[in-house]
DNA sequence: TACAACATTAGAGTATAGTCTATACTTGTA
DNA sequence: TACAAGTATAGACTATACTCTAATGTTGTA
């Protein structure tokens, strides 16, 4: 598919698969008997990326911690136990992070009893 | 204490702090009766709110979203519906980010079974 | 009193992650 | 064939959150 019908059926602007594209995150293809033009061509796979990344960035993963990742799953750069590393401090950072967010809603709600107690 | 002993307690470089002091998240307070300097004077709360900050940012919120809690913790420009409102809303984001990282936990969880597997 | 250390402000610079504009070429349809 | 819609690239612009520099003034100690 062209970037076009990437975009309709992820709901990211071209501009923004195409900011990713050129970070290295995806990559299309061009059909290389074609010389009239240069588009790219994506496939099912570029989808399932493309979610990823909307996932992992809304969990604040940056561009870089997503590009890590996805070597370590789409890609054969590394060994399986580097990619057994990668996959296993992403999992500790999920859990430091889950960890702190568990120490915020703890204060937040004394916050709020504070507040009620204060009411009285 | 004076910005450079706040730093030191906190961890934060003087810049840090006077780009949070200019974006209204902390409050230091010249001594009127001192006419020869425009010295910013830190008393122990800030501590504490620079500490809430940094807690808040390492969870991902941004500085437009600890304003609020801070307004709604430290502040009297609010009600006390007012504040309950902003601290539980914070608690259902919070609530919303525990959520997807459990979900990525599991995806990567996945990952990993996955690349084990095809080690065998 | 010299001077190092500290304080303030304005404003420039950096990094991240887009977002948008301009220009130019290509494709599909009336 | 005209032309609207789609595509690519370079580069400018934006927002967030710092980070640093320069200029200038203040304070404390030898």
């Amino acid at each position: 598919m062209l970037i076009n019908e990437l975009s309709k059926r992820t709901g990211l602007s071209a501009h923004t698969i195409r900011f990713y594209e050129k970070s290295g995150l995806i990559k299309g293809k061009r059909d290389e008997s074609v010389k009239t033009n240069k588009y790219f061509h994506y496939d099912e796979e570029t989808i399932e990326k493309l979610e990823l990344i909307r996932d992992a960035k809304s969990v604040g993963f940056t561009i870089s911690e997503i590009e890590q990742l996805m070597d370590a799953w789409y890609n054969n750069k590394l060994t399986i136990s580097e990619k057994l590393a990668v996959l296993n401090e992403k999992l500790l950072s999920i859990d430091e992070r889950i960890k702190q967010l568990k120490g915020m809603k703890k204060m937040i709600s004394q916050f709020k009893e504070d507040v009620i107690k204060d009411d009285c």
